[in-house]
DNA sequence: CTGTTAGCGCTTTCAG
DNA sequence: CTGAAAGCGCTAACAG
């Protein structure tokens, strides 16, 4: 691998020059052009990590998600990459898998590589980053310590569920949520369960599954599922385990029971029957988490904003016809 | 942020032997000591930027992957995370999202920043990845570049689908591909038309299918499809469509046509019908391919190595029954 | 416009 | 066992 040094010696010029060729100081018509021939006759490129450790800083951010099975946080993923390379950051993608020590040992290695900032959607480990001191940005799931935070509204899209359930004739009303509640399926409930009471409905029935697994458990509950009309998941992995559920004990979605789920996954509009759920912008989610990160690694103070975009509802076979 | 001049002060040794002691040179008990104190007190943390400017040895490898949104691969991330994290090395997650340019950019970066090697399952880019220098392992997608090479057996995967097929009844097969072959793609269908001409039937019909969109266009040829008793398709989602297409057009499947896809991902087996397929054995995958990156790390020459991992059919309810 | 030079934080001979 | 000192490849004053 070549060096700047070599560069320097086959243009018959400085050091200095060369970095300023490449970083885009003053360099004369000639130089720059002896340079350029002595760049491609060796083949040089500049090394990161030498540039990393001067600059402190390495234009790469971290992009640090709970799962990448969940097809929701790989959308996400590509929602960030597309908008920090458009900047001219790479993003790295650490998956935490659910664990503390994993995720506190990649914000150590983020930190002490000079990644310029971390966008999480962990929800965990608050106070580790903002110990770090570096720029981080919550999406969807929120740290609770004051960084910037982009969601999407969840509580509107739990009311909107509850209309519409409301709406196609549901009375009896249910939500499953899994039992780590994470503030984005608080929201979810409390909408959800804040809209039947104003409709003057009695409070959903509460599910918890267990999400480990893909909430395989909710298979066994398809009897006690059947006695809702109304079943609203917090995710469309558990309302398809539902709708699997029902069908299983022999209860027809949606003629029995109706199902909406959360996130619109890809899956969701090639299921059978395909799913009714509230839609999140993950793009545009992506897109404003990367630049709320990039303003504050510009130096900006950004501290306790919070976006909330909007969602909407698509409605699908799951909730067909009226009961 | 401490340095290692900070703590040598502290403690009242010199940098070197600061540097012994997280290098495992010789320390006396003293000394490490009074360094252990020092780097508590100071919450010192090594640069891990400046070691590998030094060291010219990062401890990560990347991982290239041509997609996130295919369940498969971050499935198969996890599995690279978890062995090479047991090794004391960390992953880069580097997601081509099919562009050549992108990938490029992240094989500069990855080198450029001292990844010690490289995972991709992206079969492009062979010469690029050759040319660099690092040690490279190609999964699923082969390279053609002699670099050391794991794969699940596709051929046999192509058979064993034919076999079962023909074995419930099936007689007027179709296969259903991708316009841009790769490598596995090409050997599941060689080994599925292999195995009909054994048995003795005419040769399976073909249908390319443009993958970008989720093989959206599939859903156009339920007409098309109902031709056929046995359809295998290269990979779940396209098989998922192929189920959706038929269905549209009044045709039930297994009643109508059997279908079988490839990968076993996550929804296979919550779909309705849920899918009969091949189920690769994506850990041992990773897993394999991490152990051969990181003995080509260890200096180890590995050329042309292939290690060929067994596949097993999954037998749901899309082939029940028989014709 | 250009070259000299002093670091960035760490590792590693090489003498003690 | 330990310390001094020479880099790793690049950037950024500073003085021409």
């Amino acid at each position: 691998m070549a060096t700047m040094y070599d560069v320097a010696k086959k243009a018959g010029v400085s050091v200095a020059t060369v970095s300023r060729y490449f970083n885009g100081g003053y360099v004369s018509p000639a130089a720059r052009e002896a340079i350029d021939t002595a760049v491609t006759a060796l083949a040089y490129r500049p090394n990161h990590i030498a540039r990393t450790l001067t600059n402190k800083s390495s234009k790469v951010i971290g992009l640090v998600v709970p799962s990448v099975t969940n097809p929701f946080f790989p959308e996400l993923a590509r929602a960030v990459e597309g908008e920090a390379s458009r900047r001219g950051y790479q993003v790295v993608l650490c998956n935490a898998e659910g664990s503390v020590e994993k995720e506190q040992s990649f914000i150590d290695t983020l930190t002490a590589s000079f990644a310029d900032g971390i966008i999480t959607s962990t929800g965990n480990c608050g106070e580790y980053y903002e110990r770090n001191g570096i720029p981080v940005v919550s999406v969807d799931r929120e740290l609770g310590t004051g960084a910037p935070h982009v969601t999407s509204d969840n509580y509107s899209g739990g009311r909107i569920v509850c209309d519409h359930l409301v709406e196609k004739g549901c009375t009896n009303l249910a939500f499953i949520g899994a039992p780590q509640e994470s503030t984005s399926q608080k929201h979810r409930r409390e909408g959800f369960f804040d809209e039947a009471l104003r409709l003057g409905l009695s409070t959903p029935a509460l599910f918890i599954a267990d999400d480990t697994d893909e909430y395989q458990a909710l298979y066994q509950e398809g009897q006690r599922l059947s006695n809702y009309q109304g079943i609203f998941a917090w995710n469309d992995f558990a309302a398809i385990q539902a709708i699997r559920a029902l069908h299983q004990t022999g209860f027809a979605v949606p003629n029995h029971s109706m199902v909406v789920g959360f996130d619109d996954i890809h899956i969701a509009k090639l299921y059978t029957p395909s799913l009714s759920t509230v839609a999140q912008p993950i793009y545009e989610m992506g897109r404003a988490a990367t630049e709320l990160l990039l303003r504050q690694i510009d130096g900006e103070k950004l501290e306790s904003v919070t976006y909330l975009l909007s969602v909407s509802l698509m409605v699908r076979e799951t909730t067909k016809g009226g009961v």
